[in-house]
DNA sequence: GCGTCTATAGCAACCGGTCTCTACGGTAGG
DNA sequence: CCTACCGTAGAGACCGGTTGCTATAGACGC
């Protein structure tokens, strides 16, 4: 019978004092080694790194981040992995993260608010370094209110807020905020087709109350402006960022009857259903009618046709995200970051009867 | 001038002793009230929730982590969240952990196998409950042997590995795998073509050494053996599993003058490329020539025409590997699990000369 | 040859919860 | 009236690394 805590035979992992004793030396030396920063001689670290070796150690991440301040991680709240819009942004975190030496920790929200909020907690239990908050935000008052509340509790701790295309939560309160320019892309695509000859646009995915959604109705309301136009209110309509929403909203469109030249849809995922439901009703893009869309995901590309769409810089967005929340001491006032937008004319756009 | 430690003014998380000294209790009837699981009198227990409260407090992740443990977080490793293909396993393994309590962390390795090993490391630090690995495997002996030691080692600390899409490391190796049948959807999707009288089928993004395209080849090498027939080499195209690679072979076969009238691509990216290149070389799909894909990402509904493609069961296979590998001890014997695939019609294949 | 300085290693406290064991007040049973 | 027991709360060790301070040995100066 084993004595008193034998171990099972390398059961449970290495400590540093397992790699102490068997380098004939303290824990502190073990953990000078690991460090680095401190002087060692160099028999005994050769011999401490042996023991590491032979005993298969890591260090306890959590032991590590418990002792100093920081656990060395990025969160990253999402809606939707899937999405190609948030999967660039997210990629542009993981590498701006991983190059910052910095572990990447992934939450999705599907949507939800409550969700959000619930996620934002867990992430103050890791004590992260940072915790991004990507996509549009909800006008709600109380949920504001939560967000803000977030951005002080963080701010206490050491850690930072970010939000990554969505509007600052107002004056005083301690949180990076990365945005582009959402309205100008509208604003800048609307007049470009009003210019070519296009007076009636159909808004396919209006989602009220959303941050994102309302920014680009309101450069599509002011290229209108501009011009001396008004959007007829029948030409647009709500629902949500998604394919199937462009695919029925389009076929509505269709069914109702009414005139139009164009589509402006609210995503280019919208885009992409509202060229189903077009080519289903054998309306051809461009011939009849020209369809642009935003956010210009690969996607965008292998549409029929290419589809002619808003760019957004989505990983410099994640990146840059990461880069001013660590390095905010260096780099003060620069909390506030608007990314330009700019249009890609593809093949899915053409003046009007021509 | 602050006495001793006196805080600079609400710097600095709330402990559990901070909350105790303000419900006036001791630090170990805090802990109970967090935790649940043990006769806390009500009076008490209110006492120290109102206190919690006021102090705005959250438990420290990591310091629970220490003291039991598990921390609770499953890893998930992946080539790049940006592929379609990784971005739907990743939302199932997202859904899963999340449904069993467990965050999730994300690391991606640009298909370089060093980094594999070394997330798979910073994994060991952390002291994930399983560490997801998804992806084609390199058939080099050198990283199959330290994957082995790797599935050792997390074994030995309670921990998991967990293959997704590649082949088991062996018998006896402490891992869980969950495949899907690379192969049979290879082979079917050909026996499709072969028998709708398509002969010449060229083969699109191959990609030696990487394991999901040697075994998708040998479902399509399979096939034509069947029906004693021999793929030409020729029409064999080494590449990636990329976008660009399908629009560069593409060009490249038709620039050979190579006769066939269908092409597998290895990915639906792969098609995509393809697709391309033949509508700018004014190739009609299907009528000249006919296009499968493999994978059946979302993307292949948008393409033009609408691409025929292998299904793959993406979030199951993520929902699968976190669920196999968190309840290894109720369900043993399953740890290694293949799941069906099938091939869906849609419109870029067609019989050869109709 | 003795004192002091420098290089290196050890001791022990600490980070923040958790958990086991002990203690204590009160009630019920003998 | 005393003891046994139950319900509840506290003390303190522990998880694993880090770090400030201390200790010791050898080198060097005088």
């Amino acid at each position: 019978m084993a004595k008193k805590t034998e171990p099972v035979m390398g059961n449970d992992a290495s400590t540093v004092r397992d790699v102490a004793a068997r380098a004939g030396v303290s824990a502190s030396t073990v953990s000078r080694v690991l460090g680095g920063t401190y002087p060692v001689a160099a028999s005994t670290r050769a011999r401490v790194l042996k023991a590491m070796r032979e005993l298969d150690y890591v260090v306890n991440a959590h032991a590590r981040a418990l002792g100093g301040s920081t656990n060395k991680t990025v969160a990253f709240v999402v809606d939707d992995v899937t999405g190609p819009f948030y999967a660039h942004i997210a990629r542009g975190v993981e590498e701006q993260a991983s190059a910052e030496g910095r572990l990447c920790m992934l939450c999705t929200t599907h949507g939800d608010p409550q969700r959000v909020l619930a996620v934002v907690e867990t992430m103050r239990e890791q004590r992260a370094d940072a915790v991004i908050v990507v996509g549009g935000a909800w006008e709600d008052k109380a949920y504001q209110d939560r967000m803000t509340h977030f951005a002080h509790a963080l701010d206490r701790v050491g850690s930072r807020l970010v939000l990554v295309g969505r509007p600052p939560l107002g004056p005083g309160v301690p949180a990076t905020v990365v945005e582009y320019d959402n309205e100008g892309g509208a604003f800048a695509m609307t007049t470009h087709l009003l210019t070519s000859g296009h007076q009636r646009i159909a808004y396919l995915g209006r989602v009220p109350g959303l941050s994102t959604s309302d920014q680009r109705l309101s450069g599509f309301r002011r290229a209108h402006e501009l011009l001396g136009l008004a959007p007829d209110p029948k030409l647009i309509l709500d629902g949500t960022f998604s394919r199937s929403h462009g695919y029925q909203g389009a076929r509505q469109l269709l069914a109702s009857g009414a005139e139009f030249t164009a589509v402006f849809a609210g995503t280019d995922m919208v885009a992409a259903g509202a060229l189903q439901a077009l080519r289903e009703a054998r309306v051809s893009v461009p011939d009849d009618v020209s369809v642009v869309g935003y956010d210009d995901v690969p996607l965008a590309l292998d549409l029929f046709p290419a589809l002619t769409t808003v760019n957004v810089p989505h990983e410099e967005l994640g990146r840059a995200a990461v880069r001013l929340a660590l390095h905010r001491e260096e780099l003060p006032g620069s909390q506030h970051l608007v990314l330009g937008t700019h249009i890609v004319l593809r093949d899915s756009t053409r003046r009007p009867g021509h």
